[in-house]
DNA sequence: GGGTAATAGTGTAATTTTTACGTTAAATGT
DNA sequence: ACATTTAACGTAAAAATTACACTATTACCC
């Protein structure tokens, strides 16, 4: 069978990370092409055998070197024809998150650069990647208050006042610290360690850590998520 | 720019029709390839210059002859590289509503058939669809509890008892009468009618209309639907 | 070593939301 | 007129959410 088309397939990464108190974003410098030394996200075409998920798991090790913590697809974006001046391309746009403790950023052939930028000094981004971004962020925002993916963002061990410091920070509103302590700590998902935070003033804080087969555990019993 | 790739770009619809208490959903029986005689979700290829959304809308009135009342993106399949068994085909899937009072059916070229089948009564699909309806399903019963999409199934103007049905079938539990019907007519987007039933036994009932106007300004508002 | 500044950690009462539950109302068919 | 069928409605108990302020533990400075 012969199918008269001519479109080509992308997968792009909207990669978010957590530091300092600061929800980031991951961009590569483009080197060639129509959008040579803008930024934009790590991404790429998909080849003919390789499937979606590889395909981006391959870039995001290809142009950043991280993998990632979570991953899930966003959305598809084609209904714009000339997002990409060159030539009919369809983009499926996956949305991650990583533990900033894991990542060690290296540039490689197909960028000249790979940066994280606070999400309030983005630079103007390539493509539609712009859109890709607002889409991204609406998702993190909804996805934050019913899956508990705030600790794909944070350190294995983690102080409670980091926590609710993310939430405040991404949601964009204040956050009762004794209720959010109440509730999280009712879920019976996250455990305290028996160590504590050190270097900072004011009287030392535990470190937590959240455990994932708990959660599992809960999920599988029907239990559901919500801030 | 010459992009070394051989991946075709399809797009499925998967539609949803809820008629006298049972939910429904949209298959076409195919004609040729190597499907033949299967039954298949409505959908097919991209044109070149043809945005996705255009391109499902185009199928959803060239196979079925219907245009749907609720209409987004669901997913994109593409990790299974033999879901089309002749080349690499990804498929853009998207979930549509229908109110059955506007559907008419007309086969047309592509299909030898359009039917509506009751989910319970589902043939074996062709390609991959079958994992599509069960994504599909999942956000059906996802989405009926959070967005008043149940509307989007039944007529303009519905009784109570069939908003109920809709949703004690759908998500599968039983729902108190009384404290469904309090808590909808809480969120003050769906006015009373000054009709009533014809044809049953029992007290008539009044009819119901959803006014999406007053939704959308609560929406604007703040407010958020739930069930 | 005592005081001050800084952050961590905790409980209770008021309010709101959700749940559970049974009786009367209006029509049809016999 | 009475039996059957579905519609319409309100209240009390329980649960969840919100609002709110003081004590605890450390480091630093004098």
């Amino acid at each position: 069978m012969n199918v008269e088309q001519n479109i080509k397939v992308a997968v792009d990464a909207i990669v978010f990370g957590y530091t300092e108190g600061k929800l980031h974003v991951l961009l590569i410098k483009q080197k060639y092409g129509p959008m040579r030394g803008r930024w934009a996200l790590v991404g790429g075409f998909v080849k003919t055998s390789e499937s979606l998920i590889d395909a981006i798991h391959r870039e995001l090790k290809e142009e950043a070197g991280i993998v990632v913590n979570f991953l899930e697809q966003l959305y598809t974006f084609g209904d714009d024809i000339k997002r990409d001046p060159r030539m009919r391309v369809i983009s499926v746009a996956y949305f991650a998150l990583i533990k900033n403790e894991s990542v060690d950023l290296k540039a490689d052939t197909d960028a000249e650069d790979a940066r994280w930028f606070n999400i309030d000094e983005l630079p103007q981004l390539a493509y539609d990647h712009q859109k890709i971004y607002e889409v991204a962020m609406n998702r993190l925002r909804a996805k934050l208050t019913y899956q508990p993916i705030g600790f794909d963002l944070l350190p294995k061990e983690f102080l409670f006042s980091d926590l609710e410091n993310l939430y405040s920070t991404i949601l964009d509103r204040e956050i009762d610290r004794r209720n959010f302590r109440k509730k999280i700590l009712g879920f019976e998902m996250i455990e305290e360690t028996d160590k504590f935070a050190e270097g900072k003033p004011g009287r030392p804080a535990k470190l937590f850590r959240f455990n994932r087969q708990k959660y599992n555990r809960l999920v599988r019993d029907g239990f559901h998520f919500e801030i």
